[in-house]
RNA sequence: GGCCCGUUGGUCAAGGGGUUAAGACGCCUCCCUUUCACGGAGGAAUCACGAGUUCGAAUCUCGUACGGGCUACCA
């Protein structure tokens, strides 16, 4: 196993958004393969027609493309062993349930939805809850091991709707060693018989997963965790194929949680707790519904992915920020954890405030320009760059340099006047008239300048010249916020600080 | 109900027989700053419970409790 070259991959349904947990499983599939210079390939599973969503996988490849974990191979990019859709695959399928059916391993069942509703009603006990097609049950129903032969051949003619399941073994064990968890074991007795290929003749994702995994020589399998109880069937089907040599090992991955309450993280739970679920916009093309994503929020790809990484994961020396790269050097199966971790969106943007920080103005600089494209506002990039030098430590998302610093090119939209009025006075008037004045004066347009001028008259007038600053600030930038109030005085211009000053004089009366 | 997995502060977590049980987020206080941040210093709060093994258990064992996942012709 250790000659192989690595093979892993991430195989979501294209069915909506891509899930955090989703990001995750992709990103740990992604270091693995980099670590170990391997590859790693993207998957459709797309074997539910009544599920498919259209729209979804293009948008699964531009979430990837965002984090920049990038498939090797692809439905996009081909590859080898394509096609990377289960949909194309379809004719692949059929053959290999049909050989477990000849070696005893699997049967024809004929029963209906409906006969399948009875049956869970009718065998329902309190003691039993929620019944299973499986080996207690199965003489019970109509498959080609109750019926006698010739009925299953004529229905089988007939073209009688059928599916076909696995005959799971009685009272057998099934171990393995996953690679998160250590060794982890069931008793057939208790898996019950799962549908490999359903009546439109598509495999179900027991039968599919294995097949694909075998024929795209996939051999590290990482997934979430909610697949752990059909393991055993996966393994048994690998035994009964007949291909247990090339089985992949597994690994269960953690589950990330609703930050209240328990259970798994929805989409649900970000509407209602305030917070992205998916990693971009996703607008559902039936409802036309916008469900909204970390990057239009205003998340950096890097902060994402470092915040992904660290769910379930960390290098045991206490550093928390780590690039791509850095990951992929470091990341290792055997620190991630078993437990669950609670989705905390505070930490998650505390990720990205981190990334804002470290970032140079030049890397943030087309993020932030189409932030104020939105908004209508076009700036020439060394003024841009100026100001998200001036700002960055205060934001914590992109879109907050448009608060913090669209003032630099436009005048406030609004003033939080009370926190001048709060200790407003004449003689606080009569400054400002002046100082407005004066500023026509100045020949050298700098704010230590400009800064002196404010003290000197400040100290003729008898104020304090610190009493002064917080009105001369919300004059200038509409609040109790920015970086220091001179240097934003500069940047202005005097032109435009004069009309500011004057402006809210009006307002004050 | 059954099966499987898990359990260190509010959250993420280090630590795997002897520690004052790291660190981070969040919260609070103070310093810096006559803004908001950044930065710096500090604070509150924890090994689910019960037995056992041991001189000694957060660490090992067994129970219990709790939590989660699965229990579809969905993945």
């Amino acid at each position: 196993m250790s000659e192989k070259t690595i093979r892993v991959r991430f195989a979501p349904s294209p069915t909506g958004g891509l899930h955090l947990g989703g990001v995750r499983t992709a990103l740990y599939n992604y270091l693995y393969a980099r670590k170990h210079e391997g590859k790693f390939i993207l998957r459709i599973e797309d074997t539910d027609q009544t599920r498919f969503v259209p729209g979804a996988e293009q948008y699964i490849m531009d979430c990837l493309r965002w984090c920049g974990l990038e498939p090797d191979e692809s439905p996009e990019k081909g590859g080898d062993y394509g096609p990377y859709r289960q949909s194309e695959r379809k004719p692949m399928y059929r053959k290999y349930a049909e050989d477990l059916v000849k070696k005893g391993f699997a049967y024809y069942a004929f029963d209906t939805p409906e006969e399948l509703d009875q049956m869970r009603i009718s065998f329902k006990t309190e003691q039993n809850p929620s019944p299973q097609y499986d080996q207690h049950i199965r003489d019970k129903m109509r498959n080609s091991l109750s019926l006698p032969a010739d009925e299953t051949d004529a229905l089988l003619k007939s073209n009688a709707a059928h599916v076909i399941r696995i005959k799971m073994p009685a009272n057998e064990t099934v171990e393995f060693n996953d690679l998160i968890r250590g060794e982890v074991s069931f008793n057939t007795s208790t898996v019950d018989d799962k549908v490999l290929l359903k009546a439109d003749g598509m495999p179900t994702y027991h039968l599919a997963v294995v097949v694909d995994d075998y024929l795209m020589k996939i051999t590290q399998v990482f997934r979430g965790e909610e697949w752990l109880p059909s393991a055993p069937v996966h393994i048994m089907l690998w035994k009964y194929l007949g291909l247990e040599k090339d089985m992949p090992e597994w690994a269960h991955l953690p589950l990330i949680l609703k930050p209240d309450g328990h259970g798994k993280l929805s989409k649900r739970d970000g509407d209602r707790l305030g917070f992205p679920v998916y990693a971009m916009d996703w607008t559902d093309p039936k409802t036309g519904e916008l469900t909204s994503g970390f990057r239009e929020l205003g998340f950096l790809d890097e902060a994402f992915i470092n915040m992904l990484a660290m769910l379930g994961w960390n290098d045991g020396t206490g550093k928390e920020l780590f690039s791509l790269d850095e990951l992929c050097e470091t990341f290792s199966l055997s620190r991630v954890h078993k437990g669950g971790a609670k989705f905390d969106f505070e930490k998650a943007k505390w990720y990205n405030h981190e990334w804002i920080k470290r970032s140079s103005a030049d890397d943030l600089l087309d993020k932030v320009k189409s932030v104020f494209e939105v908004k209508g506002v076009t700036v020439p990039d060394d003024q841009l760059l100026m100001m998200i030098t001036l700002v960055k430590d205060r934001c914590t998302l992109i879109s907050d340099f448009w608060e913090q610093g669209s003032f630099f090119f436009k005048a406030p939209a609004s003033w939080d006047l009370p926190a001048i009025q709060s200790k407003w006075n004449a003689d606080k008037k009569v400054f400002f008239e002046s100082f407005s004045d004066s500023l026509s004066m100045i020949s050298d347009w700098s704010f230590p300048v400009i800064e002196q001028e404010f003290k000197t008259l400040a100290a003729s007038k008898n104020i304090k010249a610190g009493e002064l600053q917080l009105p001369l600030r919300v004059m200038l930038v509409g609040g109790k916020f920015g970086p220091p109030v001179f240097e934003i005085a500069e940047k202005i211009g005097r032109v435009e600080m004069i009309s500011r000053i004057r402006k809210t004089l009006e307002m004050l009366g």
